[in-house]
DNA sequence: ATTAAGTCTACTTGATTGATAGACTATTAT
DNA sequence: ATAATAGTCTATCAATCAAGTAGACTTAAT
């Protein structure tokens, strides 16, 4: 189960997505669009920003934005950067490897099945970028209602 | 990723699977080859006798055995029995589904692209069963070593 | 200077995780 | 019966993490 601040990130990313190229977008914006509590999302925007895939600006008509194209960033990117492991063991994540203190990866049934897994969940998140986090309900340029 | 519960759950199942048919097996005979602290591993054990998996005897030549062949149960199953769901979002989880409070599930670019993410996994996890846990540094009916 | 807006530090609260202790109950063997 | 064996139940604990909140601080535009 993703985080609900891994979620969060995700909304908030796929709402950026959906204003890419329309200059900073306030944070009180992104917080009532998407119904997540402010100051909960000050943090997450800021720690993606320390990650590289948005940038900000201060003061008036200041706001966060994509730093490159939302098709630019796969979810698997996304979904590390706040979340951590897409791997369902230490053992077998690529990005958060650890190795397992009291079992032999080469003979460990677990250790394959998961692998095999992971791979599976990869091979998706790998394809799939921001862009399909942009809503269909939210058009990029919504100007009324 | 699995929390230790879930991890030591599949370890512990994997052991007995390789023991099928051999009778019941002490608490601390697991406990000592998988490396399990004891009074976790009870606690867990007993979970998954309650679920249905194991079944266990009381007193001396007592222990715990799988009520079915290991091929009978799926990893699906075995996770959710002490893990809870497989799924990255609730709203996207066959068993422990919870309906997103504040997003609409038929616009959601998220909840689609989990939805395809878990499908991936189940794919894999139904097809797998207890069998692919026995350790292969773990021969059936070792006796000596 | 004033206002707007992001940044930083520091909590708080509650739940979950991982683990342990000890008493209790059922079974087997003598 | 009784002792030994082995699972069962109740209770607790410390540590960590998740989620959310408060408020002071910095930067930029007008």
């Amino acid at each position: 189960m993703l985080s609900k601040k891994t979620q969060y990130a995700l909304k908030a990313l796929g709402y950026l997505a959906g204003r890419y190229g329309e200059g900073p977008v306030l944070i009180s914006d992104i917080s009532k669009k998407k119904k997540i509590p402010i100051k909960f999302l000050e943090t997450i925007l800021l720690e993606l920003k320390q990650a590289g895939v948005l940038e900000s600006k201060k003061g008036k008509g200041g706001g966060y934005y994509l730093v490159e194209s939302p098709k630019k960033t796969t979810l698997a990117q996304a979904i590390r950067l706040v979340g951590g492991p897409i791997a369902m063991l230490p053992c077998v994540s690529i990005n958060f490897y650890e190795k397992c203190k009291d079992c032999d990866e080469a003979t460990c049934g677990l250790n394959k099945a998961m692998q095999i897994t992971r791979d599976a969940t990869l091979k998706i998140l790998e394809k799939k970028t921001l862009v399909e986090l942009i809503d269909r309900a939210d058009p990029p340029s919504a100007k009324g209602g």
